[in-house]
DNA sequence: TGTACATCAGTGAACGCGCGTTCACTGATGTAC
DNA sequence: TGTACATCAGTGAACGCGCGTTCACTGATGTAC
């Protein structure tokens, strides 16, 4: 069994990681100490050499999710800038809906932290501001319409994942894809 | 003290709704037996006598939560029928976004109830296509722009109380707020 | 380079606590006569 | 109408369970000499 330095920091984050992944599939209360350690393949007494307790894991955990989702995002812009309506369609496709562990995070935790403290809040208020700048520029400056644009995807995230009938579902999708795609002036214009 | 049937059922609905608000204020996880007889004044162990187990408890109460935000929506529009614009000033105003208790469950549930059983979802499902049945009508048959206002309205509430700024939380209901208006076709054409 | 020792990541038993649930009991309700 | 009795809403102690947390211990790591 090695203990070595180097393989605390990767069990760190491992576990971290891992934490971030069950955040996004169930909520910031779905994280438990015994499960999440016995999912990495350690046991629940060596959490504490880790993180100093469940809610500090649970901040990090938080932020560990936002960041998460912005590296797929970005990793996806990479090679070649994408334009603003393949952002919208990658947010809003029926693989993101279906991405319970994956995904972006702000929709799956949005009402969660919009309960908790204000830490929390402010922590993911950050990733929204952000989000919104960035709908902002692709919408040269109108950030009344990247606010709007930002609600309408999380909002049609969020209700989609509730709907059970598949064919709903997706048309909520497809609609509000379209509908937000349309705000952007060139896509109006046709440049 | 007085254990008559009319009381029984008195208290019944005091639980079931105490239920319901604490659901819109923390979700349904948030529902505990001890605190909510408590907070009725009642002692929990009387609770059975109500209801078979927590869990049939919290499926009654996302029921009651989600009518309890309609009746109210409803009492509103009762004298004369509510506008289009005034349904939509109400639901993205400040009130109800600091109402946690009170104010409508969709937005407050969604991303608690995507996460549960089918059953759960279907019985908010159900809610969410009356809405955007009502928003189309609003809007003349437009389904598609409906999806994208229901969208948008929740996913505008659920943002704005993550938000800890007080002004950007204000600036981001007003910039959604408009811009759900303005997919009425009578307050684009001016009719 | 080799040896002795301190460190500390990880183990697993044990802890207190809060939770949902059960149960024997109480006493007002409401029915049968 | 009055009396006897069964019912059952509500009480509060007790239960098992899972949880977060603590702790004595183990043994590989990595440093000091």
């Amino acid at each position: 069994m090695g203990h070595s330095q180097a393989e605390k920091a990767k069990n760190r984050e491992r576990v971290l990681s891992e934490a971030a992944r069950r955040a996004r599939a169930g909520g910031l209360e779905s994280i438990s100490v015994g499960a999440l350690m016995k999912s990495v393949g350690l046991t629940h007494g060596g959490f504490y050499r880790h993180f100093e307790s469940r809610s500090a894991l649970v901040a990090e955990a938080l932020k560990q999710a936002l960041a998460d989702g912005e590296a797929r995002a970005q990793a996806q812009s990479a090679q070649r800038p994408r334009s603003f309506s393949a952002k919208v369609r990658s947010y809003l496709s029926r693989a993101h809906r279906d991405a319970r562990g994956g995904g972006r995070a702000i929709a799956a935790l949005a009402s969660d932290v919009g309960r908790a403290d204000p830490a929390a809040r402010a922590v993911m208020e950050e990733r929204i501001e952000a989000l919104i700048a960035s709908m902002a520029a692709d919408l040269h400056g109108g950030e009344a319409r990247a606010m709007a644009a930002v609600s309408a995807m999380v909002g049609a995230l969020t209700l989609s994942r509730v709907l059970t009938n598949p064919n709903r579902s997706d048309a909520l999708l497809r609609a509000v894809r379209d509908h937000v795609i349309a705000l952007e002036p060139a896509s109006r214009d046709a440049v």
